[in-house]
Formats: structure tokens, C-alpha cells, sequence
DNA sequence: TCCGCTATTCTTAGGCA
DNA sequence: TTGCCTAAGAATAGCGG
């Protein structure tokens, strides 16, 4: 009997925090953590109530990655429309400049968004990302635009679970 | 001796994923993970030469905290003057439309900046921030714009040391 | 490319100063 | 609210399919 039998893999490993050089491991890598970047994001916009826009775009290909909360076209709708449906919007709207920056945000978003929806006009509800991340498709959405393939684009939505 | 001896913290415990009822528990969380989310935002665009732009508002006093890589001024500057010092702009400019919404996003981000410059033409390096990420004030850069109180306006710069 | 699998590293909830 | 501390929970690097 070993002690220190066998180890099926090495586990985790300490790596530096410096960039990738091998190409498959760092778009692995970009993957794997875009993806908990975002999980991340999307607790603390549970957890605390806090409206959170998140733009990431691969060296690569220059894929981006966008994540918002809540969802994507609610934030949007609200922030364009001024429906002023919730507080938060008003205080949005009568606070001091700082929103204007998510506002333009979210305005070039939404601009965007409807080229692309012109472009393929329905939505990929909950992808298989959903299930990695465990997450449901109403509180918070994320969307993956990917433009350099030619059926490359594709919108993913799902939220996190509200345990209770 | 008791082998389950006395334990000093009951360490970390598992929490739901629901929103924080305690108030001061919630901002608690609020800013830990804020900056544990700025803190992965970093590390991805070290590690994978990533771009990234975050907004981060706050529900309860609509403090905007942004994080921009690389360093705000770069990316900005970059973006709009065309500089191209770098082949990454080169395919920025040169890519699909994606690209169009870091832009937009980037560009109004520059124009509020410039306004705050107005207002407060210094910038602080390095806040106390600095030390709790482990960063260093050339890679990337975190601004936190704070606009309720009279002058609680603050731009803080930091970036992620790069180990070797 | 992407999924699953661990062993490790990393993050952080709750307390307290 | 700001910062430390510690243990327990989470994220993930490297592999194999």
C-alpha cells in the first residue's frame, strides 16, 4: 500500500500570473475563466442588487464577449425607454453624470444588438452553458457574439438560481 | 485533548446565491467581491491578453466602479486616435462590427472623463486598493468614480504585477 | 474543441479588532 | 467601514476522452 499512491491527475497546479504563450492552453484558459469571470459577475449582481456590464473581447479573433444584468434587454429597454418601471432607474436618471457612462453603454449595445438581430432574428434560449453554470434563463443573460465564423453568432441567455 | 479542538474562525460557509438581506452584510460582500471580480478581470487579460471593460454599479448610492485594460488611458487613446502603435488595433480596426461596441462604450467613457478631469485635474495612483490586490500601477487600471457625496470623487490606478 | 475529472490553489463568509 | 484572520467552499490547471 502506498501512501502517496496514485494520483489520477496532479490536480490544480500554481501557475503565474503572466501571459499564456502556448496558444491551445491559453484559449482554454480564456475560455474556462471568461466563463467563471461571469458566474462571478452574476452572483454579485444577486447577491448585492448591483447592475453590472461586462465586455470581453478574445486577442484572437476578437470575439466578445458581453454580460449583463439583469437581463440584457431589460436593462437595455429600461435605461432607453425611461420607463422608470423600478428605483433604480429613476435614481439612474437623477443622479450625477457616472450613469451616463452605462447609459452610452448600453445605448451603442442596443444598437448593435438590432443589426445582429437583422441578421438572425430568433434566440438560442439556454445553450449548454446554462447547464455548466447552473444557472436559469431569468435573472440574469448573457450573450456570446462571436463574429468570425459565418453562422458563428449566436446568443446564449440563461441566469443564475435564486436558492429560496 | 479534544481532537475537534476549539476553532478560532468557523472559516468559510456556504452561502446561497440570493440577494443579501443585512445591509451592511450585503456592502460587505458588495466590495469583497468587487474586487475579487476585478481582481479575475485582471488576471484574465494578463493571462490570455484579453480586453475587458467592467461597470459595476452599485444599487444602494449609485457608485459606478469601472475597471478598463489595459490602462484606461492606453485603451482609450488608442481606440480613438487611431494610433494603431499595436497590431491588436490594427485588428480592432480592421475587424467585424464588434468591435464597434467597446468603441462606442470607450469613447464615452473618454468624454466623462474628460469632464471629471475638469473637475478634479489629478489623478491619486495608487490608493490603499493597491496593496489589497497585490497590484502594481502599469497594467491595468481601475477607476472608481463616486458621485453622491460632495467630494467623494476618486480615480484610483493599479495594475496587476506580472510575475516575471 | 469541448467535456469530465480531481488534486490543489484560490477565494471568501463570518468574526473580530 | 476597513482591515486582518482562518477554515471551508469554489475555481481551475493539466489530462484524458
Amino acid at each position: 500500500m502506498n501512501t502517496n499512491a496514485v494520483k489520477k491527475t496532479q490536480g490544480r497546479r500554481k501557475i503565474a500570473i503572466k501571459p499564456i504563450d502556448n496558444q491551445s492552453s491559453r484559449h482554454v484558459t480564456f475560455s474556462k475563466r471568461r466563463l467563471g469571470l461571469f458566474k462571478k459577475a452574476s452572483e454579485l449582481c444577486i447577491l448585492t442588487g448591483a447592475e453590472i456590464a461586462i465586455l470581453v473581447q478574445s486577442l484572437k479573433r476578437q470575439r466578445l464577449f458581453t454580460f449583463g444584468h439583469p437581463s440584457a434587454d431589460s436593462v437595455i429597454d429600461r435605461y432607453l425607454n425611461g420607463k422608470s418601471s423600478s428605483s433604480t432607474v429613476n435614481q439612474l436618471n437623477m443622479q450625477q453624470n457616472n450613469q451616463s457612462i452605462i447609459l452610452g453603454f448600453v445605448e451603442n449595445w442596443k444598437w448593435r444588438r438590432k443589426r445582429k438581430r437583422a441578421f438572425k432574428n430568433q434566440r438560442c434560449a439556454l445553450g449548454e452553458l446554462k447547464k455548466k453554470v447552473t444557472m436559469r434563463a431569468d435573472e440574469l443573460s448573457m450573450i456570446n457574439g462571436s463574429s468570425s465564423s459565418n453562422s458563428s453568432m449566436k446568443i446564449a441567455r440563461f441566469g443564475v438560481r435564486i436558492n429560496s
